[in-house]
DNA sequence: TATCTTATTGTATATTTTACAAAAAGTATA
DNA sequence: TATACTTTTTGTAAAATATACAATAAGATA
């Protein structure tokens, strides 16, 4: 059966995919938002979606919407609760999927395409209005994407390869929205597998920092050989 | 546009949803499953979902898959993952969302049905092989299940209303396979609002334990009024 | 060299977790 | 009625972790 076939009862019952893209700069946890180019919404903001095809798994159409905005592949991507509402689509019934993908901004470079007139990281505070339900699902998203921070290391793919342990915190301080101490948190990234580098911050005016990266590999080994959790 | 037009193509491209049904009994967290009275997989064990019909709510067709195995309303239920291999179906795609419901085993009577030969309480640990990939679905909504026990007051939906503290203990121990000490156990506990009644354990030979039950209201009230939040 | 700013370390205290001993409240048995 | 037995419940000391905050270090700038 061709897909053109299924285009036709789209709109009476079928399946999407959203996909909320995180990203991270100035102390500030963004989303990645598209002026909607096509109806219904035209020309509001709204998350990257579109429909699941019909002999297409769940990972890949997420992969696939990611991609085409961004260029970029090989990134994780996190399901998030699916919204069912009959009345979320004003064109008919659209069951669809939340997933979610953390990038680092300075990687990639969105543009806007067939579907985007145009691109937008939104910090996650300060929220445009959006089409269909998409405010709800970035919010679950959100809401998902922090609470796997505090029990996954998932806070390396939003910050730069080399980055400060303040840079870091500031993360942390922003998604949970709280002040921390900074010689405490120092003392508890210490249990986590870092690569401490033989490298500082440049063109600051003031004592540069330590660069720091993510050991993923020693991340794994510990995973496996002694259960290690890691927990923020 | 009548339901029958629709399930006229429900098996090129439709949406379902299963249940995964948990309660707890001598001292294990089972899960519901039935034994499927049609094709395919007639006469396998899986647990019981249904399609979802055009024009309802996902929680909605949550409630009603319950209710028709077990007669229960008013039950909480949770959402799970969504799974959308095209291949998980054998007679066409079939994307299914999972859900999951905490029941007091002893409050109801899952009865054979239409859809059923039989029905059993399967202990978690214990699982037969299972129909399509429910397998797969009921571990996962098993892990969704764990790790909101951590953080939301969700095992007293899985306790008798009138439970000892050992009893408690003992489902904390079961779904994260670990012993725990009796001392340390109940001083965590005391920080729960939790109502001691004036009662008492009957027909056992030995000491009898206090029985407690939740304080539903009071919990609401810690929540809004001063941010209390459940942590095991 | 002195000053300014932020990074980094250190230390003492408070809080929470853990291990384990002791006491209490029942039933069963002689 | 006394004694043993089993499980509940309380208590206490040590260990580990978290918190508050002072002190020092390393750069840039004037």
């Amino acid at each position: 059966m061709s897909y053109k076939i299924k285009f036709d009862h789209f709109f009476s019952y079928s399946f999407s995919l959203d996909c909320a893209i995180f990203g991270y700069k100035d102390g500030k946890i963004h989303v990645l938002l598209i002026k909607r180019a096509m109806e219904p919404y035209s020309g509001e903001w709204a998350i990257p979606g579109n429909l699941v095809y019909p002999d297409e798994d769940l990972p890949i159409a997420a992969s696939r919407i990611l991609s085409e905005l961004t260029k970029l592949t090989d990134v994780e991507l996190h399901q998030g609760q699916t919204f069912g509402n009959p009345n979320r689509h004003p064109q008919g019934r659209v069951i669809t999927c939340a997933y979610f993908a953390l990038v680092r901004i300075d990687d990639l470079v969105a543009e806007a395409d067939s579907w985007a007139e145009e691109v937008l990281w939104a910090p996650m505070h300060e929220l445009p209005s959006l089409a269909f339900d998409h405010k709800e699902i970035v919010e679950s998203t959100y809401a998902d994407l922090r609470r796997k921070l505090q029990y996954e290391p998932i806070c390396f793919d939003l910050l730069p390869e080399k980055f400060t342990l303040n840079e870091m915190q500031q993360l942390y301080e922003y998604a949970y929205n709280v002040e921390m101490d900074k010689a405490n948190f120092r003392k508890k990234i210490k249990s986590i597998p870092l690569i401490h580098l033989e490298e500082k911050q440049k063109n600051v005016k003031h004592r540069p920092a330590n660069l720091f990266s993510f050991d993923a590999d020693r991340y794994k080994q510990l995973v496996e050989e002694e259960n290690y959790l890691f927990r923020m």
